[in-house]
DNA sequence: TGGCTCCATGCAATCGATTGCAGGAATTGG
DNA sequence: CCAATTCCTGCAATCGATTGCATGGAGCCA
């Protein structure tokens, strides 16, 4: 089934060398003479060589991939993420592999398996909601050194992780809707146990102190980051008799189910009430009213995640390089948000 | 735990059998005999034992692993399909790796050296657009056997593809505008060259000429797909001075830019004009208004690349198994479209 | 019991690249 | 001119799983 491409023997034949100068030839090339290294680049080109990976990966103990773990490839929010992983890796020649902690979790393997097995060399893990139970397997050494987290992380800080700034984008927010006017200021969240959810959750309540605003608990609604929760979280603010004049939703498809539902509902934004989001995602710019929101510079972050795990991979004892990174996010002031009436 | 993985060999001397016999167990457990199934399976779980995938790999020369290539990474629409791609192979026991054609590109990487070096059984490629040169060096069997189009295809029939119904789904949706009563119809096209843009394009002048409808070349607006040519082909549309009622729209994100731009310069959808998309994304139903739209079944389309290119990459001589697959698009209808005034 | 098949198992080669070690040539120094 | 060093190259083992072939034993029938 394989097509017969060429082999290390093909070409040191045709070079008239033995195979081991032709592999020093291509992976050590200043350990052989100029004239072998041009014989032996002649012989390759000829012959069409490609290295096995295979035979390489057996042969090196190392696969040459990284295993990217998504909570849920259909969501969009990733795509950028997996863009800037994939561009780092590729440049040092690493392959990227797939998966959803979904998936995994359903079909019965461990994660550990895929580095166990040799199919990947690491891993770079966007779900910090993984289970407890497969948290610690993780944690037992030596895997644990190959594990990276981006975006979201774990409570204890047991793994190296890659993040945005989440607390100070969240009082950042805060402080906008502050400056421009508003005094009463409320919040929806992502989901319970989220890592993200928690962390902006209490900056947004720390900030809501720093500037002695109005404090009152109804006023952070339960969500879970998706537009449907979105909707939910509209029906709950028109349902209060004290409504705050603005909203921070912990991500944009919050804030445009938040503001679909309203619309539905014959509210104007921000006429009625001023709504932002989080994450900045491509469609912020064209939703009605264009969304303000902080941005989260996801490319970069990804292409973060991949050199650091990239680093620990290659660094002879995994030592040195920072344990987290943390990836600025920027203020994007759009038509969703505007001074109280 | 323990630092090192355990191979065959100590799998063997636990089982008391040669590790012959406890591949055998494992890959082909009718050829072993009960007892030693069940001694070998227990000695698998004492140490811990993952096959080595590198190892296997060299083996049986394949690489138990898929490579699915998408234009741009960062475009959310292919995540859903990723998500069907992934969920039939891992079933399979196949891995999937990611890479972005436009990256593959620029790397100077060749695409057959994924299928060359051992890397990939076969492609899934959801980009119709790949360079004459990059399909040319495809057609050279036998690689050609281990790829499979899915979504977009190339103009001549040469490989294998899974589609959508888009010429049955375009006339659908301008009858679907005829009936309820339009009869001056606009269309926003793909970008120039593409295939599903030809596709949807020759289909909605087919149509329109079936419908007997008036037939005017400055309603169909040449797009490329994007939110941002949306905006423009809105523009475009309000400075016609004989302006179609209806307008349809090659995507979903195309659609929602005419609406957006349609919005900032106060016209009404559906009261104005009414406007449909195509693709069915998640978030058309949440868009203000609602999007009407031609739903593609992602995860569907997705599933069957993955089965029908496993079947050839599985099947003795690639032979049988159809050559294309097209997956069924349905009507949703909503808020963006409404009888003419 | 003899001769036969059939099943389960082991031996050893194999996949293709990498690399420790050793040896030969070339170079340098004394 | 000999010894010491450096440089380049080849030999052969190795990574770990799979599989064709051979073998030994059990089971069957006459």
């Amino acid at each position: 089934m394989m097509s017969k491409t060429s082999t290390l023997q093909d070409v040191a034949r045709v070079a008239g060398v033995s195979t081991a100068t032709v592999s020093r030839a291509l992976s050590h090339p200043n350990m052989v003479s100029e004239s072998t290294r041009r014989r032996v680049s002649k012989a390759v080109e000829v012959s069409g060589y490609r290295v096995n990976r295979a035979a390489r990966n057996l042969r090196t103990q190392r696969a040459h991939s990284v295993l990217v773990l998504l909570p849920d490839l259909g969501n969009p929010f990733f795509s950028a993420i997996l863009e800037g992983i994939s561009l780092n890796l590729s440049r040092k020649g690493y392959s990227m592999l797939i998966a959803s902690t979904k998936q995994v979790h359903d079909s019965g393997e461990r994660l550990v398996d895929y580095l166990d097995d040799a199919r990947a060399d690491g891993m770079i893990i966007l779900d910090g909601g993984l289970v407890a139970e497969v948290i610690a397997s993780l944690k037992s050494a030596p895997q644990s050194k190959r594990i990276l987290f981006a975006c979201e992380w774990i409570e204890e800080d047991e793994f190296p992780s890659v993040r945005s700034e989440n607390r100070r984008g969240t009082k950042a927010a805060v402080r906008y809707l502050h400056d421009i006017g508003h005094r009463k200021i409320g919040h929806v969240t992502g989901p319970e146990g989220n890592v993200l959810m928690h962390a902006r959750k209490s900056a947004f309540i720390e900030e809501i102190g720093a500037l002695q605003l109005e404090q009152h608990p109804e006023w952070i609604i339960p969500g879970d980051f998706s537009l449907a929760a979105g909707c939910l979280a509209a029906q709950t603010w028109i349902a209060l008799e004290n409504r705050p004049t603005a909203v921070f939703c912990a991500s944009d498809q919050l804030a445009m189910g938040f503001i679909s539902e309203l619309s539905r509902r014959n509210f104007k934004v921000p006429d009625d009430v001023s709504i932002m989001g989080f994450d900045d995602i491509d469609l912020a710019e064209q939703f009605i009213p264009p969304l303000t929101s902080m941005r989260q510079d996801r490319l970069l972050l990804g292409e973060t995640a991949a050199a650091m795990l990239l680093e620990r991979l290659e660094s002879p004892e995994g030592a040195g390089s920072e344990h987290a990174a943390v990836i600025p996010v920027s203020l994007i002031i759009r038509g969703s948000t505007a001074a109280p009436r």
